[in-house]
DNA sequence: GTTCTTACA
DNA sequence: TGTAAGCA
């Protein structure tokens, strides 16, 4: 009752909910490498959790190349302290984006605001009746 | 029928 | 990433 430990393009990208171009962008992208039965790609139990990963970490806003920074520390030092020391970083980093947004939208909220003020009041001015819609 | 590469949108 | 062409 073995686990089977090969699957195909189409058994990955149905897994996943995503599509064979996806897998074969990955790949493009270095962030897997399936094994090669002539032109055939083979993918094994390794490129299944490293495309779980990839998904997983792309949920997160995390780049394609910040993904592969991570797959590759658990390659290559097989170091799962310094992976999650990497993905530690990254994850920093990506709070510290999405808060410099927040910031931004608030700036331009804050000016959609005062200039529907301005418009309101050029429009009291003029008919000479208050235009409160908000 | 399924997958692959290449190229363009 | 989607889509299409031309193969294997």
């Amino acid at each position: 009752m073995q686990e089977r430990d090969t699957f195909t393009i189409s058994d990955l990208a149905s897994d996943f909910d995503i599509t064979l171009r996806t897998i074969r962008f990955y790949e493009e992208q270095g962030l897997i490498e399936p094994q090669r039965e002539g032109r055939q790609r083979i993918f094994n139990r390794r490129d299944r959790a490293r495309l779980k990963l990839i998904l997983r970490g792309k949920r997160i806003g995390l780049s394609l190349s910040e993904i592969r920074e991570i797959l590759d520390l658990y390659e290559l030092a097989r170091d799962e302290a310094s992976q999650s020391l990497k993905l530690l970083q990254l994850l920093s980093d990506r709070k510290q984006q999405l808060e410099e947004q927040r910031r931004d939208i608030d700036a331009v909220l804050s000016e959609i605001d005062m200039l529907e003020q301005h418009c309101r009041t050029v429009i009291d001015q003029m008919t000479d009746k208050p235009v409160h819609a908000g």
